[in-house]
DNA sequence: CGATGAATTGACCGATGTCAAGTGGCGTGG
DNA sequence: CCACGCCACTTGACATCGGTCAATTCATCG
């Protein structure tokens, strides 16, 4: 468990005896497969960590459009503005396997962070990794075709939850068309026609709710190419 | 001067003593009209504070089309991810008109932050309020039409540099339509065939350069209509 | 007054969204 | 254990926004 905790982000870099308090300090909670673990536009009470599972992050536009942030598994986190009093969290968290979670008070973690500033700047890290993250698809979506973003973000999730067996790599998440079309910014349809296009020239197969990666060679090439 | 600070975001809420004190640890730096004052890529040593002028936020994806993140004006600032080491600027800036900027070493920042969490907490915010500005701009390049982004976007910019004259409000940038485009992420071409159809229809006046909003009715309900 | 760069306008087209109809696999309840 | 129904997925037809490119025009500055 502490190695959860050497291997996140936020506590990264700290000693192990300030790790046994901060885990002392955390609560546990296991979440059920397909659970809602935090919910858009509530008060943000509470950082977590993944111990153990997969989530994923996905947000509701104004009008309605579904967008998924990414999918996060063990020593990542969510829920970082629960430090700053009186924000609300910016997306939906919901168990996509069954998960168990370290959660701290995010009054508690601010506390922390006064106390030792390396967690401040882990934080600060965080956030402006996560930006940066968030501009790359913004430019993504601007600059790309939907069959680049494709195989970036398969080969992303790949890299994330994939499974080796003989004769390929399966991406172990119930991933739908659906999901993969909000992720990347388009519709099922368009992600179904590349699907099966992929399919049939033996790049991947296709299944209902998941894609596995036969020849991850010409998904790269796709990926980098202008 | 300390007015500038006190209306900054990053210091925001410190004691008048607390300011002096940051004062008297900032550089000062002219820049003229145009010049670039951070470039993309380059480490970030300094963090920023407008204290005059304006200036524009812009980076270059790596197939080098140009985005535009935004404009700041006085108290904004730029740069804070000066003060984790080993970092480089995300984008580049660049002063629009005259501008004067107050500087801190990115090093000495981060002491300060160390010993006073209350600059922690503020660069948390700041961070975060960023990410979710971004997160707006990639759910409306996902959901809304052209029109619509640059209504929202000529709205902002009349509230940032916006100059009441007596038939409308004219906004003081040298904004080109290219400009336009790459802040709302689309073509000077499109840009311009809106801007002179509401230019006919009386909703602003279409400059070179400028941009002036006649009829900010219209313009809001062109912004809010699915 | 000429040069330079901003802006306009037209013609064209293509990637991808929209919608409708149908297929197929999986789980559940009888 | 089978059949039904649901839901993921597929596929086709079609529409369209907005990108691309080229040819001009216009404004500003030196």
């Amino acid at each position: 468990m502490i190695s959860v905790l050497a291997d996140s982000q936020i506590f990264h870099n700290l000693d192990r005896g300030s790790l046994q308090v901060l885990l002392h300090h955390a609560h546990r909670r296991s979440v059920p497969e397909q659970q809602v673990i935090v919910r858009q536009g509530d008060p943000a009470l509470a950082f977590y960590i993944v111990a153990q599972g997969h989530a994923k992050i996905a947000q509701v536009t104004p009008d309605g459009h579904p967008v998924l942030i990414r999918y996060i598994g063990p020593s990542q986190e969510f829920g970082l503005v629960a430090v700053l009093s009186g924000f609300t969290y910016p997306a939906s968290v919901q168990a996509v396997d069954a998960c168990e979670m370290l959660v701290w008070e995010g009054e508690l973690l601010a506390q922390l962070i006064e106390r030792d500033s390396r967690i401040a700047f882990n934080a600060m890290r965080i956030l402006s990794w996560q930006h940066q993250e968030q501009q790359l698809r913004y430019q993504a979506l601007l600059t790309e075709r939907v069959e680049q973003r494709l195989a970036r973000s398969l080969i992303k999730l790949a890299k994330l939850v994939g499974r080796d067996s003989d004769d390929g790599t399966l991406i172990d998440l119930r991933l739908s068309r659906e999901d993969l079309a909000d992720l990347i910014g388009t519709t099922l349809f368009t992600v179904s026609r590349i699907l099966s296009r992929w399919d049939l020239e033996g790049v991947v197969r296709a299944g209902r709710e998941s894609v596995t990666i036969l020849d991850m060679q010409s998904l790269v090439r796709v990926a980098s190419s202008t």
